[in-house]
RNA sequence: GCUGGAAUCGUGUAGUGGCAAUCACAGGAGACUGUAAAUCUCCCGCCUUUCGGCUUCGUAGGUUCGAGUCCUACUUCCAGCA
């Protein structure tokens, strides 16, 4: 009976954010002191070789903090939602298994939902098969769909989501209702001007840390087309090593898309009710308070 | 100083006598379960929840049934010449 508190299965910590919001330094920061391990629950940095661009944290700040889901895979191979969550569950159980707190951190709003509400997803692509529906248009999709009462997506004029419900035939939505049990999970509130500002910011360091050598080796190795490199900063020093804009007009556009993908990710993150909303500074009071319980000595 | 050109949404543009506002950029809101930093949708002069109403093409006049468009003057900017 005493020993109820200490018995308790540590929580799954969940710090969700835009982009340059300071989640990975606060997050870095509480699995020091609490004795976590990190899963980052982010799209871009799973790839080996994008470094800069994706703003992967260095192997110097992930000292002394393991780091999961970082480097999975090559820029010209495939990794999906459906991966991750694999991924991620089973690394959440082994780091509880060694008495550590798992923080799945990071800005890909579908990967922690795929995690936090056990998302069951359809069936895997087959890759002859959805090129051939690629070669079709819109309207053509749209026919065949009718033609074998497949039910079209809500967003019926996004390609790929019509593809993907002719691969499943219908829309397919399993999931839990409720968050995974002992998940606390919080989202990393921001101003937007400080926010706006911390990208600009973050944009010089990324080009002073030579992101255009980086993009180049990685362009010459796998290729520009990969859906790895469709990640704002990639396309864009392409299209500067090929002439077609400045080296100033690369950089002012890079802030532009990273404030467009920082906003894509609070839309994405504002309709899920279970995200507690914090300043950095009131998550990491909260998160302190929380996990204090399960500090490991 | 002279000559020529230009002035339209936050910005750049389209509109060459007939309901001004095309396209792009920037901005905003949103959707999104095996590509998600992807992809897609909507809004974007002002007021209005909507229906709708009001205003506007540098400024002031003029011509005309009717002017962003033609004319005159002025202002500002750009280019060329001095």
């Amino acid at each position: 009976m005493a020993s109820r508190v200490e018995r308790t299965e540590p929580p799954l910590v969940v710090i969700a954010g835009p982009t340059a919001s300071g989640k990975t330094a606060l997050a870095i920061k509480l699995a020091l002191e609490f004795g976590g391990e990190i899963i980052c629950a982010d799209s871009r940095t799973v790839y080996k070789g994008m470094d800069i661009g994706t703003a992967k944290p260095s192997v110097e700040e992930r000292a002394g903090v393991p780091h999961w889901g970082l480097d999975l895979v090559n820029p010209d191979e495939v990794f999906t939602a459906a991966d991750f969550k694999r991924y991620a569950d089973e690394k959440i159980v082994e780091i509880r298994a060694r008495g550590h707190i798992p923080f799945l951190v990071g800005g890909t709003g579908l990967y922690i939902d795929a995690v936090v509400y056990d998302y069951q997803f359809g069936q895997m692509a087959d890759s002859v098969r959805r090129h051939e529906l690629e070669q079709m248009s819109l309207e053509e999709l749209h026919r065949y769909c009718e033609e074998n009462n497949v039910e079209l997506p809500e967003n019926s004029q996004n390609k790929r989501y019509v593809i993907r419900a002719i691969e499943q035939n219908g829309v397919n939505h399993k999931r839990n209702h409720e968050p995974i049990s002992t998940s606390i999970i919080v989202g990393i509130a921001t101003n937007r001007d400080v926010l706006r500002t911390r990208i600009k910011h973050r944009a010089e360091q990324i080009f002073d840390d030579g992101v255009v050598e980086e993009a180049k080796i990685l362009g010459k190795k796998y290729g520009w087309s990969s859906e790895a490199m469709t990640g704002n900063i990639y396309p864009l020093v392409r299209h500067y090593l090929d002439g077609a804009i400045t080296m100033q007009e690369m950089q002012q556009k890079f802030v532009v898309l990273d404030w467009r993908l920082a906003k894509r990710q609070v839309t994405w993150l504002k309709r899920n009710a279970d995200v507690q909303w914090k300043t950095l500074e009131e998550a990491e009071h909260y998160l302190s308070q929380k996990l204090a319980h399960y500090r490991i000595s």
